[in-house]
DNA sequence: ACCTTAAGCGCG
DNA sequence: AAAGCGCGCTTAAGGT
């Protein structure tokens, strides 16, 4: 992620496009002055990319968004090293607490647009859809050169007038790289074995079923449960029919969710257990799941950068960050090829102890399993107490054993402590945090603020004052774990930018059939498949997979070192290299 | 017949 | 074993 500081050569080129669909490219230099302007017939665009790929000095596209323009070039072979996402851009920027004057971006609403929905690119029909919405946010981003152009001028403002423009750079760095993966993610697709899925959801269920049928062996679990509750007609899918049939039956639940089912002793139970696993298997990842997101032996579910508000990535079909563990086996790697799966051990601590420059924390994970680190110190007795006080401290329990343990954490930590703790009473008291890199937490909304004014007008009731308190601090929970999370979120960018970018300058592996290789611009050489919060899975041949494992580990050290410098923390990394993916 | 909401549970 | 954060997806129920 390091930037070329070459004078001559330009540091970026904008892409636009014309009322007829054709594109403009125009060179941008370090000092902001203009190139001349470039007019290309969509189908040249992507030679010309890759011809300015190919240099020593390839510049940073900035674009409308990634899904808008990559996914076109990723079919014509074109990867591209970096992009500015202006959509993305946008988004940060209109919200950082670090851009002194967001006037310019908050009134440029056009820019304010929803994440472009098929990677493909808009249709005509959302265009027209736009004309027929004159307000209300944009459905799609503007791609006109003129626009595009006019927003990067906003962007590069904000950010060389903010109060840290190195870190806001990098953010939007790491931000646009996420985008570029999310889109090569799509393009090359998980590698599924559908006939391995079939045989996960066959052992569990039953052989498919034609029709609307219930699976056998599910059948079965539903009648075992009939049976126990002596009501042959009991409805075991609908929540409140179930929970009238269970009354009947002298079981008192409030709800029919497990943990509470759990409580009760009845021979009914059990059986109801295992079928609400089997229910939510057919249902959320059954062999319809397959017919609709499995293809050709490719997975392909659509992921969304910077969905969530604390800049975690979502997904928007296919279900990717929820994929039950017990269907990971079904990912396997083609024949000649191994999937390497990283997953980062107790990041949002790590990340929290980092921030806090709390050098006790950092000694407690240094090189080994934090948790088991924090028992060692004798600050809790056990791992699970350890694991519950982190986790209660970041995401602000007060009771329970979690509530009884954070106080310790409060003694052994002092430093990290009082960044959450800050950053709770900040949210308690309407106001906005911010991660590391520059992420602003939105404002809490109107009724929020509403609720506090209330409760402390003098004819406030003691009702009032216990609604807004409890609200202050529900707030004040979200903004405790923003900054971990969101900061989080940043470190993981930063391990895929660097990653993406070192797998890409792999040799290709002249061994392997071109016509076997998974995707357009994927053939090969080891690429990323997967990635869910903490954890990435590359999908290389065999005879590379060491070589990836090695690009894996050294992109978390350079994350690490990019966003907190010689901090004395560690990311260490669980790495395994396998034919298949493991539950665990 | 359509759209929204809530429950429940999958993931980190 | 569950409460503290962030999500998406499916189904059924409730509203129009």
């Amino acid at each position: 992620m390091t930037e070329t500081t070459a004078t001559a050569a330009p540091r970026w080129c904008l892409l636009g496009r014309d009322g007829t669909g054709a594109v403009t490219a125009v060179d941008v230099r370090a000092d902001g002055t203009r190139g001349e302007s470039v007019g290309l017939a969509s189908e040249a665009l992507p030679d010309f990319v890759e011809e300015r790929e190919r240099g020593g000095s390839a510049p940073r596209w900035v674009w409308s968004d990634a899904p808008s323009w990559y996914p076109q070039l990723l079919a014509a072979g074109v990867r591209v090293k970096r992009c500015h996402d202006l959509r993305l851009g946008h988004a940060i920027l209109r919200q950082s607490e670090l851009v002194r004057d967001r006037g310019p971006l908050l009134a440029a609403h056009e820019w304010d647009a929803a994440p472009t929905a098929e990677p493909e690119g808009p249709s005509a029909d959302t265009a027209l859809f736009d004309l027929d919405e004159p307000s209300g946010p944009a459905s799609t981003v503007p791609h006109g050169t003129a626009s595009v152009s006019a927003e990067f001028d906003r962007q590069l403002e904000a950010i060389a007038a903010s109060t840290d423009p190195g870190r806001l750079r990098l953010l939007l760095a790491a931000e646009s790289a996420g985008a570029l993966v999310a889109v090569e993610l799509r393009a090359a697709g998980v590698p599924w074995d559908a006939a391995e899925h079939d045989r996960l959801l066959t052992e569990a269920l039953g052989p498919r079923p034609p029709g609307d049928f219930k699976p056998a062996k599910m059948q079965a679990v539903a009648d075992e449960v009939r049976a126990a509750l002596g009501d042959r007609e009991a409805s075991l899918d609908s929540p409140p029919r179930l929970l009238r049939a269970l009354r009947r039956a002298g079981i008192d639940a409030g709800s029919t969710s497990r943990w509470e089912l759990a409580e009760f002793e009845h021979p009914a139970i059990e059986p109801l257990l295992r079928y609400k696993k089997l229910s939510r298997l057919l249902n959320a990842n059954g062999w319809s799941w397959i017919d609709e997101w499995v293809h050709e032996g490719r997975y392909r579910p659509v992921y969304v950068p910077g969905g969530v508000v604390t800049g975690r990535w979502a997904s928007s079909g296919g279900g990717a960050l929820q994929l039950p563990r017990a269907l990971r086996p079904a990912l396997r790697a083609d024949p000649g090829w191994m999937l390497v799966s990283a997953d980062v051990a107790q990041l949002e601590p790590r990340v929290l102890a980092a921030m806090a420059g709390d050098r006790a924390m950092a000694a407690a994970g240094y090189g080994k399993d934090l948790y088991s680190g924090l028992m060692e110190s004798g600050i809790v007795a056990t791992r699970q107490e350890a694991k519950i006080a982190v986790l209660g401290a970041m995401y602000g329990s007060t009771t329970g054993d979690s509530g009884r343990l954070v106080p310790r954490l409060r003694q052994g930590f002092p430093a990290a402590m009082r960044l959450v703790d800050r950053a709770a009473e900040v949210g308690e008291q309407g106001g906005i945090v911010s991660t590391w890199l520059g992420r602003s937490s939105p404002a809490p909304s109107s009724e929020w603020a509403e609720l506090q004014s209330r409760a402390s007008l003098p004819g406030a009731t003691s009702r009032d004052e216990g609604a807004a308190r409890r609200a202050a601090r529900e707030f004040g929970r979200f903004t405790r774990n923003f900054v971990v999370q969101g900061t989080a979120a940043e470190w993981a960018l930063a391990w895929l930018a660097e990653l993406r970018l070192r797998l890409a300058a792999l040799p290709l592996d002249e061994r392997i059939d071109p016509a076997s290789a998974s995707g357009p611009a994927f053939e090969r050489r080891p690429h990323l498949v997967f990635f869910l919060h903490d954890e990435v899975i590359v999908h290389a041949p065999a005879s590379q997979a060491e070589t990836a494992a090695d690009a894996v580990r050294a992109s978390a050290e350079a994350a690490g070192r990019l966003l907190f410098g010689g901090a004395p923390v560690d990311f260490p990394l669980d790495v395994r290299i396998s034919e298949r993916a493991t539950k665990e």
